[in-house]
DNA sequence: AACTGCGGTTCCATAATGAGACCGCGAGGG
DNA sequence: CCCTCGCGGTCTCATTATGGAACCGCAGTT
């Protein structure tokens, strides 16, 4: 379908951009985690055309992200737990997109904690010892799959230099 | 450029996708982060066509996630602070992949905290009292910029029941 | 049996992509 | 001064994806 696959790069991301590359995929994602799940309701929220909706829905299920129950004649997607896991995604972009391009009016969608009607903190990074890791102090090493040139690469890289 | 543009959506993820929704953004952004900055080298490393690069570079200036510098003779393109934080939603990215499609060899780069060398946790939702929110807690409201359709769309929401 | 709504598929005009040829400019060499 | 070379692009063209709309099949209704 893509002209290019990620497949086979040597890189995480690159690979999880065979899905979330695509911006209809990610707004089918979205729409479900606001509850929609019939083929109809998606076509209306989002304004794309049924074609493109069908081969979306048929990737994100090959992909597990979507799945596909039939209810009493009708047919419902929803998402997976691999699909509800991209939450913190979806809050990752909304948050940059909230703190970089804010709309005039002010944020449509306001995030809280229902057990205590809070508002969500900024998302930090932290290492396992609950340490805050910033790009200042962020590095990347080679994992046990990194190929020749991913060590290569990852070599010349010098964080300290570029982010401070 | 694109057919469809976000802009206008009331939607904070929406708007932000005309940037993050198209992986070549995404994986020059990743470039750039792992200190690409010639058109030259953008163009080898991702294997993108040239003019589908100038004009992602263009468009990534307009959004001020890169600015251009001209040095003795060639010219450079570097993250703005704008650009720089998207290393949240990059480790987001980066998280989810590892965790749902692991390379059978291993994950390829792992990120540390420079200072202590420890590996990063996985990114968690957290509530401006440092509590944790996940889908089972989480709740979204309008907020000044709402309109009438998102008022009404997060009214029918009913996350308790979704996602537990 | 005809009608309806949902969940698609098919077809066509249009727009984006990838590959590669071409180009302009500044630096360096003879 | 003129030639060449590499960088940073632009231009062109064949291929592929997209949006829109017509069409289709089936389950349930009337």
């Amino acid at each position: 379908m893509e002209r290019v696959t990620f497949e086979e790069r040597n890189c995480s991301v690159a690979r999880s951009l065979d899905i979330l590359g695509d911006w209809w995929n990610v707004l089918i994602v979205l729409e479900s985690m606001w509850g929609t799940s019939r083929f109809d309701d998606y076509q209306k929220h989002l304004k794309i055309s049924k074609g493109i909706l069908s081969k979306r829905l048929k990737l994100l299920q090959e992909h597990e992200v979507l799945h596909k129950v039939s209810i009493n004649g009708g047919s419902e997607y929803r998402l997976t737990e691999k699909g509800l896991d991209l939450y913190v995604v979806v809050q990752a972009i909304l948050q940059w997109g909230d703190k970089w391009n804010p709309p005039a009016e002010g944020c449509p969608v306001v995030p809280f904690n229902r057990d205590n009607d809070a508002e969500l903190a900024p998302l930090e990074l932290r290492d396992i010892q609950g340490l805050p890791v910033t790009l200042k102090n962020l590095g990347l090493r080679p994992g046990p799959g990194a190929n020749a040139n991913t060590r290569l690469r990852l070599e010349s890289l010098s964080f300290r230099d570029k982010y401070r």
